[in-house]
RNA sequence: GGGCCCAUAGAUCAGACCGGAAGAUCGCUGCCUUCGCAAGGCAGAGGCCACGGGUUCGAGUCCCGUUGGGUCCA
């Protein structure tokens, strides 16, 4: 694909041809000709024990070394961004440089923050997450290096054949790699809505860069096809390269894996702990090590059967060195090798992940923290060291202070010790889960899918259980397959919002939010939807509920339902109609909107003093602002006490009497990001050039499209109503404001009043009389029961003395008002006895019969019970010694035991004769 | 965003599939035993079966909703 774009001057002048591997079939370039394109898994890694870099740079002086030589040619040093990808929301995390500048500065909308620029973005990918330890060369979080040029038509920087160029010099010169060693593979790239050819820079089998040349968008009316996809040619032409960072350390010092040269700090107390040290410095071992890590190249381990197909030729490649190593060996030292790689491996994203604020939760990136943290865990526990993950998350912290921040050690210990207690909480509850299943029978791969799924036990930590208890339980090798299958469904089709062509609508409400009149004209009007050229109505969005209002025509009122924005346009429903080009007067709610305005601003406070109150990991995860209550969702790592509720309010509070201006700015956006962060998009991001910045003072900075009170003074009194957590990390404050406010406080002292009144205490002693009523209620009812109890046994002697017999049988029948317990009691008495049948009815809350024997009489009880409860009009149930029905009939209940007296009768005289 | 599981005594859970008299174990209280304690024996207290509707003669059990918790996937 892409031929044409390859065919590059750089290749013709360095002395490049283009070749085919033989085994993956993919076009490359290289010097020496060759039918093997180099990469993973078409050849082993030549570097290990034998770097192809430069020798000896660890990862900072790389890290500069690159940046260097990109500001050296022209570059700008931007800052990295945070894992979370808080200006756009169509990914969890951020998994390549690119993302950073994705969807708006590609697509041209906003410009670059420098242009070209170089950076070192962190990244966490989480598809390799089951490669870790297996491979050499996997981590879930990685720096990726990057050079980056946006060429418009007007202004071309570089493309293709400079990137190539310093890509060659940097390898070649800089990092001493030898030229024949360097190999350019085609491969056309799709990702993220872009596409775009690109070379892959493969050296020593390991692919140490990618230049992508981004041109494509996806575009259902392009005309350009890709894997069953439209595509059309970009605005801009993107210059988008990746250098592993990790990676290129690793090919410096050609370590036998890529955790042996980053994680280094990690691993030595890992090394000690778990006693592999001395294996390490063995020869069998160590060579055993690195030609696992050289021919881990060539295998894809997805699948238990393929690490061992791998670990097989292992032993096949120390024998024809001369080392003889059985597979148990083999087996349990690379078992704990890879063990001891996955900790440290995941313990450093989940340092980098908490370190930027992540919290924990059962949903989203949350999610991904945990699901990290959780198999580190694992993986410590089969370990059995001793080391808290903690404590190697600490270490981690402090290793990577450059990208992480070790100030936030204590929170994120905190994190992780309530991740913790949640885990070994979910095992012990999992354990007593097994060993129930286990006693009921053997557990099936149905039962592994059901635990693990609605459990959270892994299938491994099952197994190990079971072994525990003596069961052993077979897990099958596809298990993960059959959880997939489980839960695939179709996935959701998006609308597509339609857009008419139609100017920009004005948005006077941002030049004064106090302006509560304006004149319009109308430019677009049908079925109820008008457009004006400009307008005061607040378009709902950011979680503000719209405006409301009327637009009068020639005196006459038309009333605004809700208004809606698509796009720049901003439509009104009326309630009638309005003819296109009229001159209308637009004349808002003013309650609504000022009652609108104190919740939004008040939703800043909040979220300003819970930031303060909780940490700078509170994010808002969503907000409400309606003219009644206003509601704010924020990410939180536990439940907020009373206590912080009180403190959160209190400030917030503060905030209002202390009467800061509040001031509206429209600011170029990359100007923006450079002065306030990415803290500015609590509340989403906007699709624009400029950010709005609303600024209470140096309290709270967001950017906010809404409407806003211009001195917090105007929002009254803040009062929170109600937290509540909404999902594991996110906690939920439901608040109100001004007049709001006001009413919700007068409500709950009616409520208060309603309740003291009912039981005549004043409200200060609602507590105690409550709990008090509460008990006596309870002792009560014992008594009721108890009674109850007595009431049916001092009855068996009245029902007694009616007893009729039937051959040697007294069969008893009884007309009350006891109510089914007491019938049930009387019940018990006979059914007690010896040689009684008897038919126990009452007419309370409908017609109800109870039909019981003793033990020795041969009796269909439930029969009986069943034909006189049809006349009830209902039906029966129960066994042959006790049966109860009933029908909504009470005032048959007379004739319904007559019916059962004779049913009685005839079955046992059948019996006798 | 989409699933799944759970909520019964102070704690841990049976009971639910198939509606018909609320249970077990630990803990708690008292008594027996002991110089005292532990253990043991006996007796007892402790339940709005999460909440709100519905179906039914009858709901802990079935259906719908709410709340709270757990958990998996993207």
């Amino acid at each position: 694909m892409f031929e044409e774009e390859y065919r590059l001057q750089f290749f013709t002048d360095k002395g490049y041809s283009r070749y085919v591997c033989d085994i993956c079939g993919s076009p490359f370039w290289s010097l020496t000709e060759g039918n093997n394109c180099g990469d993973t898994p078409c050849r082993p890694f030549t570097f290990i024990g034998n770097p192809l870099l430069k020798e000896g740079i660890k990862l900072k002086e790389m890290r500069s070394l690159f940046i260097d030589f990109f500001e050296k040619r022209g570059h700008e040093k931007v800052d990295r961004y945070p894992i979370i990808p808080r200006w756009r929301d169509d990914v969890l995390l951020v998994s390549a440089s690119i993302f950073d500048f994705q969807p708006h500065v590609t697509s041209g909308l906003v410009d670059p923050p420098a242009n070209p620029l170089v950076i070192s973005q962190p990244c966490i990918r989480i598809v390799d997450v089951d490669s870790v330890g297996k491979t050499g060369k996997h981590t879930t979080s990685f720096e990726m290096m990057a050079h980056h040029v946006f060429n418009s038509k007007e202004k071309e920087i570089y493309w293709k054949e400079q990137t190539t160029a310093y890509c060659h010099e940097l390898f070649s010169q800089d990092l001493g790699a030898k030229e024949e060693d360097l190999i350019y593979k085609e491969k056309a790239w799709i990702g993220g809505g872009n596409a775009g050819p690109s070379l892959e820079v493969i050296a020593g089998g390991l692919e140490v860069a990618t230049l992508v040349f981004m041109n494509m968008k996806r575009d259902d009316r392009g005309d350009i096809d890709l894997e069953g996809e439209k595509y059309s040619p970009l605005a801009l032409n993107v210059v988008d390269t990746g250098y592993g960072l990790e990676r290129m350390v690793w090919a410096s010092l050609g370590s036998p894996t890529i955790y042996d040269a980053i994680y280094s700090a990690v691993l030595s107390p890992l090394y000690d702990a778990s006693g592999i040290s001395d294996k390490i410095r063995d020869t069998t071992y160590k060579t055993a090590l690195e030609s696992h890590a050289t021919l881990s190249a060539l295998v894809d381990v997805g699948s238990k059967s393929k690490v061992m197909e791998l670990r097989q030729k292992v032993i096949e490649d120390l024998k024809a060195k001369g080392i003889e190593i059985s597979s148990e060996e083999l087996n349990e030292f690379l078992d704990t090798m890879e063990r001891i790689y996955v900790v440290a491996d995941h313990s450093r994203a989940v340092a980098l992940m908490l370190s930027d604020g992540m919290v924990p939760s059962n949903i989203k990136e949350g999610y991904l923290a945990r699901l990290l943290i959780r198999k580190a865990l694992r993986a410590l526990q089969d370990l059995d060291v001793g080391i808290s993950l903690g404590a190697l998350v600490e270490l981690n912290l402090k290793t990577f202070d450059d990208i992480m921040d070790y100030d936030k050690k204590d929170r994120i210990a905190e994190i992780i010790q309530i991740e913790t207690s949640k885990y070994e909480e979910t095992l012990e509850k999992g354990k007593r889960l097994v060993s129930s299943k286990l006693e009921k029978g053997e557990i099936e791969t149905e039962d592994l899918i059901e635990l693990y799924d609605a459990q959270g036990l892994h299938p491994s930590v099952v197994q190990k259980m079971g072994e525990e208890l003596g069961a052993p339980i077979d897990v099958p090798d596809d298990f993960h397959a059959l959880l997939a299958k489980k839960h695939e469904k179709e996935s959701v089709e998006v609308e597509a919002e339609e857009e008419l062509d139609l100017p920009a609508t004005k948005m006077l409400y941002y030049t004064d939010p106090h302006m509560m009149e304006f004149d319009a004209e109308v430019i677009y009007s049908e079925g109820g939807k008008v457009v004006l050229d400009g307008t005061l109505f607040y378009p709902e969005g950011g979680g503000q509920e719209s405006d409301t209002g009327v637009l009068v025509v020639d005196g006459k009122e038309h009333k605004i339902q809700s208004v809606q924005k698509v796009g720049k346009v901003i439509f009104h429903q009326v309630d009638s109609d309005i003819s296109k080009g009229a001159r209308v007067h637009g004349r808002l709610n003013v309650e609504r909107r000022l009652a609108l305005m104190r919740h939004h601003t008040a939703t800043h406070l909040l979220l300003g003093s819970a930031r303060e109150v909780l940490g700078d990991h509170v994010w808002q995860a969503g907000a409400l602002k309606t003219p009644k209550y206003g509601r704010l969702d924020v990410s939180h790592y536990k439940d907020i006490s009373d206590e912080e509720m009180a403190k959160i309010e209190r400030i917030a509070n503060e905030k209002v009497l202390e009467g800061i201006g509040i001031t509206a700015t429209e600011m170029d956006r990359k100007d923006a990001e450079k002065e306030y962060g990415f803290a500015l998009y609590q509340g989403g991001v906007p699709v624009s050039k400029t950010v709005r910045v609303v600024q209470t003072g140096d309290f709270d900075t967001q950017g906010c499209g809404g409407t806003h009170c211009t001195n917090t003074n105007q929002v009254g009194m803040i009062k929170i109503t109600r937290i509540s957590g909404i999902q594991d990390g996110v906690e939920r404050i439901e608040f109100v404001a001004g007049i709001s406010a006001v009413e919700y406080i007068q409500q709950q002292e009616s409520i208060l009043k309603e309740a003291s009144g009912t039981i005549n205490v004043p409200p200060a002693q609602l507590p105690k009389a409550v709990s008090r009523f509460f008990n006596e209620w309870k002792s009560m009812k014992k008594q009721l029961e108890r009674a109850k109890g007595e009431e049916a046994g001092s009855r068996f002697e009245t029902v007694m003395e009616k007893a009729e017999k039937v051959g040697e049988i007294s069969v008893l029948t009884d007309v009350s008002d006891l109510d089914m317990s007491g019938l049930r009691a009387l019940a018990k008495e006979i059914s007690s006895k010896e040689k009684m049948v008897g038919i126990l009815a009452s007419g309370v809350g409908g017609g109800k019969i109870i039909v019981t024997r003793s033990p020795d009489v041969d009796l269909d009880s439930l029969e009986v019970a069943r034909k006189a409860s049809e006349l009830l009009g209902g039906s029966a149930g129960g066994g042959p010694d006790f049966a109860q029905g009933g029908g909504p009939h009470a005032e048959e209940v007379k004739k319904a035991v007559e019916i059962a007296l004779n049913e009685v009768k005839a079955l046992l005289g059948r019996e006798s004769s």
